[in-house]
DNA sequence: GATGAGCGG
């Protein structure tokens, strides 16, 4: 750490004129893990004063091409100034960390970096089953009321003696978990890879969902609703608005109960003149994916 | 022309 702030601030213009009274050029050493920078200039009040900065050296790893950098010899005008950054012309910033995302030098030295054990990480965690989605989307969500417990098991694995004598099934999940013997089912042989659930985005199952276009700003839900009753039970049905102004968008979705139904309302009403536009149906992907 | 909103960590 620069031990006086309101030296640096002073532009280096100012402080080459000012060394050109024969002050000391500066200098720098090192003791123990510290480098000591001195160096002498005139202040505002027109005094010469000596500053001393004394700079915690961190031994950072530095790549090959960094190191060897720093042997060149220097050039031009700073060709006689002595070794490491020259405070005229040199200001010594905070550190910036650079995230690379692939070079094999940074790949050896991952011990002494905490960034580096954020990088190689999954995004998200599960809480429930630890696979890497949200906790709210996990298939077991609402299927064991061990969430709880396992949170407390997380924080204070002394709790989990108490926690887990007292309720037997729970503790047995547990353990499993702990042991890594548990497989959730998307791991399972047979499971359609990703993490996802069968119930895609809030319960809701796009199989029998499909998707209405082009229709006109004045269509209502209701008026979804009598076109497409004819083809069977009808889950639920959202018509897209804006969201400040309440304007239809244009587009909505009709979700079956069953499947068939979907089929046939798409053969139905796809191509179907409504209010003076043809209609365009098709089954909805679920939300998301473009 | 357009693939819903929402909860975070």
């Amino acid at each position: 750490m620069p031990s006086a702030d309101s030296e640096i601030k002073s532009s280096w213009a100012d402080q080459v004129e000012q060394d050109e009274d024969d002050l000391p050029p500066p200098s720098e050493c090192i003791e123990g893990d510290t480098k000591v920078v001195t160096e002498y200039k005139v202040n505002d009040e027109g005094k010469k004063v000596k500053v001393v900065r004394y700079y915690k050296i961190e031994h950072r790893k530095v790549s090959k091409t960094v190191a060897k950098r720093k042997t060149w010899k220097k050039f031009g005008e700073a060709r006689n100034d002595p070794p490491g950054p020259n405070p005229t012309n040199t200001v010594v910033s905070e550190e910036i960390f650079m995230q690379f995302l692939s070079n094999k030098e940074e790949e050896r030295q991952t011990d002494d970096d905490p960034l580096n054990k954020l990088k190689g990480q999954k995004i998200v965690k599960c809480r429930i089953c630890k696979d890497d989605h949200w906790t709210t989307q996990c298939p077991f969500k609402d299927k064991l009321g061990a969430l709880p417990d396992l949170l407390k098991d997380d924080t204070n694995p002394a709790a989990t003696a108490t926690t887990a004598a007292a309720t037997p099934s729970t503790s047995q999940v547990e353990d499993k978990m702990k042991a890594g013997k548990y497989v959730p089912p998307s791991m399972r042989e047979g499971a359609n890879r990703r993490g996802e659930s069968m119930v895609s985005s809030r319960n809701r199952d796009d199989a029998a969902t499909i998707r209405v276009t082009n229709l006109s700003e004045d269509v209502r839900d209701s008026d979804l609703q009598d076109l497409f009753r004819p083809f069977g039970n009808i889950a639920r049905i959202y018509l897209a608005k804006d969201k400040v102004t309440g304007h239809s968008k244009g587009f909505a979705f009709i979700n079956f109960l069953r499947r068939e139904d979907a089929a046939r309302a798409i053969a139905g009403v796809n191509g179907f003149g409504y209010d003076n536009l043809i209609l365009n149906v098709e089954w909805a992907k679920p939300s998301g994916t473009s």
